[in-house]
DNA sequence: GACTAACGTTCGTCGCACTAACGAAGCTAT
DNA sequence: ATAGCTTCGTTAGTGCGACGAACGTTAGTC
């Protein structure tokens, strides 16, 4: 191999908070994707079926808004989840432009199954800190995102 | 807008780590995105003429290690800069396989350019943190990445 | 001299964020 | 009432970044 330069000064790349958060997303992406894969699930079920428990039956575009998936996306999403039975898509009898998504019972114990593993996949992925650097870190990154209004 | 429902429980989507990290990865990337290609840049030519200037030349798996990018990917990034004459292309006399990378003049005026944008980018970035609260979150990034070894 | 491995390169895949457009349906105003 | 704007679900397609497969070329190894 060529030479290895001595590399005197820690290039600028390596404290770059861009590039960091690049890096570090990029894992914790490869985490809990692969981690859901294994059950066959993806971030975007998870992310659908945790709204529907939490803010109740909703139409598509309000889903859209409070989970962050484009409408567009949504579909292929709720296809697939209404095909295993974890939601249900009915036609909103009050706007027959609407369909009414409601989360079902399968959908309830799929949720608490992914929820148990997306906790075990987080401490995972936060391994490397402690306790309270790990509250420290989702602080700043609420800050940063500026969802640090409502407290968790 | 849309009334906003009254969402008596913080949903756990936005206490999430991954998430949080994805989101403000994907704000980073947009910022940073667009920031460089209004000078007609992409981080990874950011990244490539760094590496160039810190670590000295180097063949084309060498950057594509110590840059991240593969190597599938660098060759398109080194075409671009060579085109634009920021680096030199010249085949290895000592291993006719390899390319050996070197930056300009040019390259390193290009360079110190996308610095001083990079770090203009930056700080918008962590605008919403102040000072102390951006050295503890490159630092914790450093930490969960992996990279807290070598001082900043 | 045959095997193996590394190098640069091309091509293709996959997932994600995002846009454009469209028919169907609702809302509003004149 | 009807014309015009908007919203909804849906399809198709774009752009990009990360990544794998394979290939010809060249080095090193037995």
């Amino acid at each position: 191999m060529a030479a290895d330069s001595p590399h005197p000064r820690p290039d600028r790349l390596r404290a770059l908070p861009s590039r960091l958060l690049g890096l570090a997303s990029m894992r914790a992406d490869r985490l809990i994707g692969d981690g859901l894969a294994a059950v066959g699930a993806r971030k975007w079920h998870y992310a659908v079926l945790a709204t529907l428990q939490e803010y109740g039956p909703a139409s598509q575009s309000e889903l859209s808004r409070r989970s962050g998936i484009y409408r567009s996306d949504m579909v292929a999403v709720l296809n697939l989840l209404a095909d295993e039975g974890h939601v249900e898509r009915t036609p909103d009898p009050a706007d027959r432009r609407r369909n009414v998504i409601t989360i079902t019972e399968s959908g309830r114990r799929r949720l608490a199954h992914l929820d148990a593993l997306l906790a075990d996949l987080q401490k995972q992925l936060l391994a490397p800190l402690d306790e309270h650097e790990r509250g420290e870190l989702v602080r700043l990154l609420r800050k940063l995102t500026g969802r640090e209004d409502e407290e968790m």
